[in-house]
RNA sequence: GGGUGUUUAGCUCAGUUGGAAGAGCAUCGCCCUUACAAGGCGAGGGUCGGGGGUUCAAGUCCCUCAACACCCA
């Protein structure tokens, strides 16, 4: 075994090896437990919150594995539409071309290509992070298959009246030149103005002034809207109002929406450029008036003057005509939310056009009943309240998306402009009986890739196929995601699920924390402070972190700033941590909270776990090797460390079955941690040594190695979900001398506890040993003895149990605790002047003499009694309190008295060796 | 404006039905002890955001104030 933990060496062979030896497959028809992996971007590459979520997955379907479930890892990818449409544009726009240039079909073509090319990245990620998906499987949102399900859901939709077209306000994105959904939206506050204008009454007779954040929709104006209780301005409602600037005359109507305290307490009403004022030109009759372009321009709607002017100009244009005619009052600096698209960033645009959407409240009524009568449930619990305030409020849902790349609406319209749903056009000929002589056109447009991704739990599993997987899988055991997709994803899954399958996609809903820098930042390519995985677990040079991170930025002024920053934190560049040390590390992160800052030290200290497991496995097999580990008929004795070791391990597996059921991987990380370091290595593999090198008997020395190796091949199975490698790798050098055979440790059984192995006397005896030893150890240290130095040691005042554990543990304190002699005394004589320890009653003594200062021994003693002193006090003051004694319960009360009795002989043996010393 | 969270050691965070304030990292000592210096042994460090209440007992339950974060409008 090499001397030194190395995780290249041994990763990426034992993932090949599961890989094509079948193993992620589902193995047997019981019980079956499955997890959908929620699609990455097929072109998209691997980040933190990828690796995170998914080391999260592979845990629980490891465990569901090992515990023999037929256990399913579905993988995927998913097309995201606009993403990926955008970066073959960007590549496009370098050869100077646009799509337009190259048509539809060849377009299309070309993204197809660039998905061939860079599809296979970012599953050869999540292979790099170990991932057990079940490859063979994998489905692709884009696939034949897939579409085929996304075309019967639509159809069927729009049969039943669910999905249908409209010419409504969307938001709308000019620089794509596609609507986006509601959720697709940015609003941020950004700095604007207030602009007050004076409308003339059309009689000339008064004037109203209006406030605007958006004079240049002044030109699509069709009313001006008070509120109806507002003194000021009743008398005015139903008179009209020469709109400046055009020749139109537009009336003054009221309505509640007014807010009569904001500016002037007049609005002006734009229905075809405002979703609100849309609202109110509904309730009024309002005409609409659409007046910009597709690139948000002005159109012929408006007059010849500002035609062709883009929104901004237009808007300075119509400001400086305004105050030109004498009607702008005044300019005030105003703080505003500006919508902006999630992909391009440009300011979004109410826009009058037709669209396809799902009506959703019907859906969305099963949605909630699902989580309501619990048949959904959330970890944490309290997520369902963000779900449900979101589908109380739901809106129908726009999903046409002005682009190329994607689903393809399954709608044809006739020369009259009549549309037809069906699977192709020949379908929807017969359908409708549409004859040969009428030309149908395909609708242009593609579907939002939030509709497939709806269907993804079953689509994947062969749907509208009824197939065995879909029968077997399908509903899912739990899915696990970001609260930020909750709206986007998870709800829409519910509704599709509930719909189509007649029963909920997944039982349980783990949401999980978002992954933030070591300050607390989103990790984003603008603020450079981008962590990449696959850089963690490889290790990564200064230079290349510096260029990965200021190149292709969208503003690349910030370069400078992100090059000093990364060069200050990293001045060394990032080492390799490997694949396990990362994975560790989310799991020992994944705890409740929303944000989960990622900190280079806790990597590092994981890391560290990783080469203390290994040099265990290397001493463990040290001993073990080619001796006797009772694996045959010969007599086995197990001594009490033994006995000791195993019974923790038992509590520790309970630990893990129950933290990984509720989903706090955090405990589990923490157990296995706290488990291996602090008392298999810092105290069971130190008993074990000086116990094999006496001469203990054949069978105890076999006990000993038998328990060495057992809990050992054990531990390996109970870390292997969060680290597959490195425990398939020890656990390969290991398994035989435990007896166990198999060709991996990936379908080994995960340990079960048994409670019949936990020995309560060992445990017992064990800390016994363990505060004698601590004790000496204390002194050693405060008193500045070297650690090397073999101390004499006098007992006194010990019972019979104390004598009998001291003969049985002699060697072990001997060594431990690096004992010189240890010599016990009658209580009646005299000790020598000491320092102190005790272990309960019993004293341990370690005379000064030539080793120890008197005063600083005192001075050791007086701040021992003080602590005890405090809180001697407070346990006092509790049992003084005679409400205490009536009303809290007995036990509780006996608890209290015997820590006084404990403090008090404490105090009191303290006490009177202080005194010893002082008097000598 | 509505909603949801967060506030515990220098930092990052645990703290399960109310019953002795915990971990990792960092800090400070002493050690290259034959699995491991990516280590061992030991130590220091907290008015649990402020205030009030319920209770024999509150980090934990209730009210209130404050700061911060996120979501929706």
């Amino acid at each position: 075994m090499e001397k030194t933990y190395n995780p290249h060496t041994i990763e990426q062979h034992w993932y090949n090896f599961w890989e094509e030896q079948g193993y992620f497959a589902p193995q047997s028809a019981t019980c079956p437990y499955c997890i959908m992996i929620p699609p990455p971007n097929v072109t998209g590459t691997l980040h933190m919150g990828h690796a995170f979520q998914d080391t999260l997955m592979d845990i629980l379907t490891r465990y569901h594995r090992m515990r023999g479930d037929s256990t399913l890892w579905q993988a995927g990818t998913d097309h995201a539409g606009i993403a990926t449409q955008m970066v073959v544009e960007r590549q496009l726009a370098a050869r100077g071309q646009t799509r337009h240039d190259l048509g539809r079909e060849a377009f299309i073509k070309q993204v197809w290509e660039w998905q061939s090319q860079s599809g296979g990245h970012i599953t050869r990620q999540l292979r790099r992070m170990g991932a057990s998906l079940d490859w063979a499987h994998e489905r692709f949102t884009m696939d034949e298959g897939l579409s085929h399900a996304v075309r019967e859901v639509f159809v069927r939709l729009y049969d039943e009246g669910l999905i249908y077209r409209g010419k409504r306000l969307v938001n709308w994105d000019p620089v794509l030149h596609t609507a986006v959904s509601d959720l697709e939206v940015q609003s941020q506050e950004e700095d604007g103005f207030l602009w007050h204008l004076r409308y003339h009454l059309a009689d000339g007779s008064e004037e109203v002034i209006v406030a605007t954040t958006r004079p240049e929709t002044m030109l699509g104006d069709t009313a001006v809207a008070v509120h109806p209780q507002d003194k000021r301005y009743q008398h005015l409602i139903g008179k009209s109002i020469a709109l400046p600037l055009t020749e139109r005359l537009i009336p003054i109507i009221a309505d509640e929406y007014v807010d009569p305290q904001f500016g002037s307490g007049c609005v002006k009403i734009t229905p075809a450029h405002d979703f609100n004022d849309y609202a109110i030109g509904q309730r009024h009759h309002l005409p609409l008036i659409n007046i910009f372009t597709i690139d948000a321009k002005l159109n012929d709607n408006v007059p010849i003057a500002y035609r062709g002017l883009d929104r901004i100009a237009a808007r300075y244009r119509v400001v400086a005509d305004l105050e030109t005619a004498g009607l702008l009052v005044m300019v005030k600096h105003h703080k505003l939310m500006i919508p902006r698209g999630d992909r391009s960033h440009a300011i979004l645009e109410p826009f009058l056009t037709d669209q396809w959407y799902v009506k959703v409240a019907p859906l969305a009524a099963a949605a909630i009943k699902a989580v309501e009568e619990g048949r959904i449930q959330f970890i944490p619990d309290n997520w369902k309240k963000t779900y449900f305030d979101w589908m109380y409020h739901i809106d129908d849902w726009c999903i046409s998306r002005q682009i190329w790349w994607g689903h393809r609406i399954p709608a044809w319209y006739d020369d009259k402009g009549q549309e037809y749903v069906g699977y192709s056009e020949t379908q929807v000929r017969e359908k409708y009986q549409i004859p040969a002589t009428v030309t149908l056109e395909q609708d242009a447009d593609v579907l939002d890739t939030w509709f497939s991704s709806a269907l993804w739990p079953f689509s994947t599993l062969g749907w509208p196929e009824n197939t065995e997987r879909l029968k077997t899988f399908y509903p899912t055991s739990v899915l696990v995601t970001g609260f930020d997709i909750i709206f986007f994803w998870v709800a829409r899954m519910i509704m599709m699920g509930l719909k189509f399958m007649n029963e909920v996609p997944f039982r349980e809903i783990y949401i999980h924390g978002l992954i933030r820098d070591a300050q607390g930042q989103k990790m984003s390519k603008s603020r450079g402070n981008v962590l990449d995985p696959l850089d963690l677990i490889d290790g990564v040079e200064l230079e290349t972190l510096v260029a990965k991170r200021t190149t292709g930025l969208m503003q690349p002024e910030m370069a400078p700033t992100i090059e000093k920053v990364t060069r200050t934190q990293y001045p060394q560049g990032i080492p390799a941590f490997g694949t396990d040390a990362l994975r560790f590390t989310f799991t020992a992160l994944a705890s409740t909270g929303r944000d989960i800052r990622f900190d280079m030290g806790r990597i590092e200290g994981y890391r560290h776990f990783c080469n203390k497991l290994w040099n265990a496995t290397r001493y463990v097999l040290m001993n073990t090797e080619g001796q006797d580990t009772g694996l045959t008929a010969a007599p086995v004795e197990l001594s009490s460390t033994d006995r000791w070791i195993i019974s923790l391990l038992q509590q520790v597996e309970e630990q893990v079955h129950q933290q990984i059921k509720i989903y706090r991987f955090d405990m589990m990380a923490n157990t296995l941690y706290e488990f291996v370091w602090n008392e298999y290595c810092d105290w069971y593999l130190e008993f074990s040594k000086p116990l094999l090198q006496t001469d203990m008997s054949a069978a105890a020395q076999r006990g000993t190695r038998q328990t060495l190796v057992g809990v050992l091949e054990t531990l390996l199975r109970l870390l292997h979900p969060i680290m597959p490698f490195i425990t398939e790798e020890l656990w390969q050098k290991v398994a035989s001398l435990a007896g166990k055979s198999g060709k991996t440790i990936m379908l080994q059984p995960y340990p079960q506890p048994e409670s019949a192995k936990i020995d309560d006397q060992a445990l017992q005896e064990i800390e016994w040993v363990k505060q004698f030893i601590l004790g000496v150890r204390r002194i050693r240290a405060e008193m500045d003895i070297a650690p090397g130095k073999a101390l004499p040691v006098l007992l006194q005042n010990g019972s019979a149990a104390d004598q009998r554990k001291l003969n049985d543990y002699s060697s072990l304190l001997t060594r431990l605790a690096r004992l010189e002699t240890i010599t016990w005394l009658n209580v009646h004589t005299t000790a020598p002047e000491s320092a102190i320890a005790l272990v309960g009653e019993l004293r341990v003594l370690i005379p000064l003499a030539g080793l120890i200062d008197k005063d600083a021994e005192l001075n050791r003693l007086q701040k021992e009694m003080g602590k005890l002193h405090q809180e001697l006090e407070k346990c006092q003051n509790k049992l003084n309190n005679p409400n205490f004694l009536t009303r809290a319960p007995q036990e509780i009360i006996d608890k209290e008295q015997q820590r006084v009795a404990e403090m008090n002989a404490s105090l009191q043996q303290l006490n009177a060796q202080a005194e010893r010393i002082r008097a000598i």
